[in-house]
DNA sequence: GTCAAGCATATGTAAGGACAAAGGGACATG
DNA sequence: CATGTCCCTTTGTCCTTACATATGCTTGAC
């Protein structure tokens, strides 16, 4: 119980408090911290590690917004029960399946340069005309279709190349652009496929499929992306977890 | 622009930097900070409000976890574009519903005591066997039926009476009893309803339906409810708010 | 005129102290 | 036996201070 945490890195760039709340986590999926087990109290904690109670609080704060301990005033905090499933982060598909080992692969449909109109213009933020990035892509996992994924960018994203797309995921690009993305809102439902989306994904007519929307934001508040993706509801779901604070 | 604060009640029990976030956030909803605004620095903020910096960021840190502002080291905050849709927090469909003026329903379906036996008693974490209360409701708004929830609670709950569930959520129901809800990991997924669900939802046969899957833990960490549920995909959406730290 | 260094500005990280409030158990009291 | 009170533990809130670091603009050298 004492050789938990290993010793801290203060030369660091990595944060204190990230570099704890990785350790806590670490032993949670080691094992070394059971479900329902109590974790020492934050001032002892902080002690032990040399840190000032703020810098622990913000550590095992860290965690709870992740879903993985819980706070009770009074009583201490604890490890949730449950199995530990990874909540979706800020990441696109793509990231999403490379992660998982799978093999990613994109067929460009559609790539062009159109005014931007109605929906568009609005969930982007930007005037009824201006010129938007306009994709449409087909994305497989290995060699089945998964999801037909639309989005529209407007500038200084529209001369991405469609050369580009084929290989690396749109989050990705845009990371490598210097872009920061902070936020997205997402609206997540359900619809019979079209008779094209069907044929696309390799399913039968009129099958289920799961849609979402999506509109990104950067870290000047800015809109990034605005899509609407189609997943094949046989392959694909979304998690998320909440937290009540 | 000086105006844009009340004064903070320092004898309130709401502590001081929620007090500063809701007057943020409802400034901008009243549009006196529009999107893209950006706010003044967090020292002259705490400054004018006669508050110490770390509180100040608190409450700021509080709407960017929101999704409503974004920071950026060296810059400043500011409002994040696009419309301001209300982020899910951890309700059930019965708040949601009366929070938008709609009159929710509900008939019970099944109402039960059982063993739990298989995924049951794995994701409530009990022991194969031990009581569990199984639910099934069809959850309408007005007339028009909306979803079917299946639910099973482990004990103590497993006393809960049909007849009070006719009346309320059960997420009321429980919070009622003292139960403080802090986690809950859903996955949301999408499939053809079975004949049954689609009579009962006034569907046609084979309709799409937006399948959700809950584990609910409290704040000892310890699982309260886990339920499956299928939504007319016609009449709901989930919206989730995801944000990048 | 162009580019780089430097400065001002803002948020990010961290320490350390103080008091408040809730939970739970021990204990006294009815 | 039940119930209320006190106390201890633990998290919650809040203040003050200091330094680090990314950004964007200005200034100065070439």
């Amino acid at each position: 119980m004492d050789d938990l945490f290993d010793d801290l890195d203060r030369s660091s760039p990595v944060p204190l408090y990230f570099q704890v709340a990785r350790q806590i986590e670490r032993a949670i999926e080691l094992g070394k911290l059971p479900p329902g087990s109590r974790l020492e109290n934050e001032i002892h904690l902080a002690d032990r590690l040399g840190l000032s109670r703020p810098t622990m609080r913000r550590a095992i704060q860290q965690l709870v917004d992740k879903g993985l301990l819980v706070r009770k005033r009074g009583v201490g905090t604890q490890v949730v029960h449950g199995q530990v499933t990874r909540p979706v982060e800020l990441t696109s598909l793509h990231d999403d399946l490379a992660a998982n080992g799978q093999r990613p692969g994109t067929t460009v449909l559609v790539h062009e340069v159109v005014p931007a109109a109605g929906e568009v213009a609005a969930r982007l933020a930007v005037p009824e005309g201006s010129p938007v990035l306009h994709l449409r892509r087909l994305r497989c996992s290995g060699e089945e279709p998964l999801a037909v994924l639309e989005n529209w960018l407007p500038e200084p994203f529209t001369d991405i190349a469609e050369a580009s797309l084929a290989e690396r995921g749109l989050y990705q690009l845009l990371r490598s652009r210097g872009v920061g993305m902070r936020v997205a809102r997402q609206r997540i439902g359900a619809r019979r496929g079209t008779a094209e989306e069907c044929q696309l994904l390799a399913e039968h007519r009129g099958s289920p499929l799961l849609t979402m929307e999506r509109a990104t934001h950067d870290d000047s508040g800015r809109a990034v992306e605005w899509g609407r993706h189609v997943y094949r509801a046989s392959r694909y779901a979304f998690e998320v977890t909440l937290v009540d604070r």
